[in-house]
DNA sequence: TCCCGTGATGTAAACGTTTCCACCCTGACA
DNA sequence: TGTCAGGGTGGAAACGTTTACATCACGGGA
């Protein structure tokens, strides 16, 4: 049980020279004649020395690990997260602390005392805990970049990345609007969620500069599940006035109230016209295929490794707030491909989209 | 930039005692006054002291965190397998260090070597890399579970876990001849990998088994995209004598597969039944909901950390082998709702099944 | 010939913990 | 009153590194 490894001292002793010039050669600093050095690899070499990650952090001050610490570690959002931030943190050396946290009451202070020591710098998303919480867990000299954090994050002195649900949100009004809907109804997404409320906004904004009015009878309420798009979808039917769009706020609502629509006989695009949003990857399968709002998450994942490889890089720099772009994509069911826009609908076909898609990442930026 | 964390000695210091009495204090490991570790807990609160992990790693050998190493980091397979994982891990106070690896020549060694000293176990799932790779640049003694590795890997000493592809393949192939199949095509996956090597076996058990040869002419080969699945269809048209069912050997091939029959105005599962493997979630969202065998990835996680926990807790035991389990998935892509098995396919209807699934991991097993 | 710079190496301190051991004190028991 | 047990505490070693500093030999320039 007890670990019988090979330390730097036993490389020493079978080179027959001191752990210092064994740890010079290793990691070429200082000078170190070739031939000894050439023993001391060779020493190494047969021993299957590795040094120790703990020990040399603890002098170094450096882990070359940053900390990933995530709200759920559920579907497709997050594994396309860490793909983004691990391509470019591996890229540059550096390992992932992945942890995740459910909402118990001291989970997410436990988590967060267990990094110290362990990583140099922690992205985290945090849509419920707040700024002081965080800062109140960890040494103040820790980089720190969060992830769709509130807005007033920045005036605590965290820098943070955002989607823009706003402008994308935005976009599909205009969108629809454009495409001579009037009577749009909007599925809501949960009470306390930002991004639900921010998409809100955006989908208001669009409304307004239209100067089209907000019929609360044709907002809904949900909760970004399947499960409450269909029931959306059902109230939607029983409607006097129907309305011949519909904007969900996220694409797992969308395909909820589809199946709603579909049951009753109302077809999509001809009756309805119907919009999501996250892109997820069924949403380019379904039929129709899902016009929506792309979110770049591994993107996402991206620019906040960057963020804190620049840190690292002791460009300090004051608090920013960067916006991660979310772009209108459309596909069939909202009906553009029968009107005017067929050639929009037609550059963005479901199934080479979907082969492009496999390697976004890798050229992501 | 350097970092003026708070240590032990400054709680020490401020709670006028020495640092072996914090320590204890704070651990609870031997006896400390009351009125002293009163006040070394107020101090250490007040100076918001929190441990460094690494100083501890180094002298208790125990890190509390296990590595994970990932062929790659992409998609629903790796998101679930990560919650498996990450579940149990942190139930019993472990963190995760994960990693995925590209297949660049030296990036696997890279980082097993960046695993010593920060891991108390591995669990690795390495498609390509062989067990000996493994071992020589690992520490003798760290416990390592393989996730779908070789066969021969118990041979080496590992203990493993893997999927039962064979008995998933061989159950969707009893299941279409079971419907009245008798000219079935197998779209393959790509050669070297393991997962569809068994799921070709499988299948050519379930033909042997009812005295069905495989012909050579029904026998594709893809390379599980859904692009290879598409091309695959079309030859299938091509053919003088087209099957009556089609198992692909994983989902996204039996999706292309089925746009390629759909476009030549094939009807599925009328004029031709299909089957996949994996039960990706979109497969429940396409029409018709595809048949397929599911693989319980998360569990396949909780069982490879368990497998590690075991470990720890000092019983080593012989090295075994098992199998997590593929089960088949009725659904309607099959056929089996317009013959005598409609109830089973009833009973496993696309949507409630969804909202089952939302939560699977935190009851699994 | 002397001095000094420089390359090659070793010694030891430091990083922040945990833990073994020794010490002191108090009280109980003989 | 002496001894002993044991609670409470501090000193110091240990973990495996890196690195500042010291040492030494060697060679070149004055």
């Amino acid at each position: 049980m007890p670990s019988p490894s090979v330390s730097i001292k036993d490389v020493a002793k079978r080179a027959r020279v001191s752990v210092a010039t064994v740890s010079r050669a290793l990691n070429d600093k200082g000078p170190v004649k070739d031939e000894t050095k050439q023993r001391i690899l060779e020493a190494a070499e047969a021993l299957r020395y590795v040094p120790h990650g703990a020990a040399r952090s603890l002098i170094t001050n450096r882990t070359h690990t940053i900390g990933v610490l995530l709200p759920d570690v559920y579907g497709e959002f997050f594994s396309e997260l860490i793909r983004g931030i691990d391509t470019t943190a591996r890229r540059a050396g550096y390992h992932l602390l992945v942890s995740g946290f459910h909402s118990a009451p001291g989970e997410v202070e436990a988590v967060l005392r267990a990094m110290r020591g362990r990583v140099d710098g922690l992205v985290a998303m945090s849509p419920d805990v707040g700024p002081e919480t965080l800062r109140r867990n960890l040494p103040e000299s820790l980089p720190l970049v969060l992830l769709n954090g509130s807005p007033e994050a920045k005036a605590h002195g965290f820098t943070g990345i955002r989607i823009d649900n706003l402008g994308g949100a935005l976009a599909m009004g205009r969108h629809l609007i454009g495409l001579g809907h009037r009577a749009i109804a909007f599925l809501a997404g949960p009470e306390a969620n930002r991004d639900a409320e921010e998409r809100r906004r955006g989908f208001r904004e669009a409304l307004d500069e239209a100067g089209l009015v907000a019929l609360p009878a044709l907002e809904l309420a949900g909760d970004f599940t399947e499960e409450s798009g269909y029931r959306a979808g059902r109230e939607l039917l029983a409607l006097p006035l129907r309305p011949t769009a519909i904007f969900a706020a996220n694409d797992s609502m969308a395909i909820g109230c589809l199946l709603a629509l579909r049951e009753a006989g109302v077809r999509v695009p001809e009756d309805s016209a119907l919009g999501g949003f996250d892109d997820i990857p069924i949403s380019r399968f379904i039929s129709p295929p899902l016009t929506t709002v792309r979110v770049a998450i591994a993107d996402l994942g991206t620019r906040a490794m960057e963020r804190l490889l620049l840190a690292f890089a002791g460009s300090v720099g004051e608090p920013l707030e960067e916006l991660a772009p979310a772009t209108l994509i459309v596909r069939g069911s909202c009906g553009a491909g029968n009107g005017p826009e067929a050639t929009r609908a037609d550059s963005n076909p479901p199934f080479s989209s979907t082969f492009d898609r496999t390697r976004e990442g890798d050229r992501s930026r």
